[in-house]
DNA sequence: TTAAATATATCGGTTGCCCAATATTTATAT
DNA sequence: ATATAAATATTGGGCAACCGATATATTTAA
């Protein structure tokens, strides 16, 4: 896989990519999810499922990131915002708004 | 550049790829537009305006798949919607609008 | 006419998103 | 215990977005 963490000079959504790491930080600041849940909830918004090659990798680098907190229960890993997390949604939803405010 | 069109199943804004290309169709929908203007758009959306290598490579593949249209006046081209163009923005802001209803 | 400024275009290299396929781990059923 | 199922994880390959640098074309200024 080979992830190399550069440190981040800024947050998600500061460009065009990294939307999908935005989307999920989002709906993790609404409930605490497993990868399943999360990759559930993406899907019904999207119309297909994100593959597991896409969904686990970016909740590893936002781990690494320290922007999200795991739990482990059973055969499930529950995720949640780290405080940091919070702070760095904050910022990329008022960025994404600006970007997108007259779109909806 | 090497930019080789394969048929689009769907449209923009169907995965978290192509954000520029949506935004780009969304601006021309309002505006027809120069590659400097669109620009100049979305630098002040985004705090920072995009590089020449990332707009007209974006602007070239929009042309190439017929999405939106050149009109060319002096040493600006000014670009708009095709028909198409305004069809495929059309779907592709009701598929962002259920991906990210509730955050705005 | 030549020079400077502006808009457009291309190149090389990096990162993020995407999938299909496969593998690993853990829980449950037989 | 063994098989099955489910959640998580990795690999390999491709496309989209990005930048900095450089190049080309056209207009405007000197």
């Amino acid at each position: 896989m080979k992830i190399i963490l550069r440190r981040k000079k800024e947050v998600y959504c500061c460009d065009m990519r990294g939307m999908l790491s935005f989307l999920i930080l989002f709906l993790l600041s609404k409930k605490e999810m497993s990868g399943k849940e999360l990759s559930d909830e993406i899907g019904e918004r999207k119309g297909a499922r994100p593959s597991p090659g896409t969904i686990y990798p970016a909740l590893k680098v936002l781990n690494l990131q320290g922007l999200i907190k795991e739990k482990k229960e059973g055969k499930e890993i529950f995720y949640s915002l780290s405080a940091e997390g919070e702070r760095s949604l904050e910022v990329a939803k008022e960025r994404f708004c600006k970007v997108f405010m007259d779109v909806l």
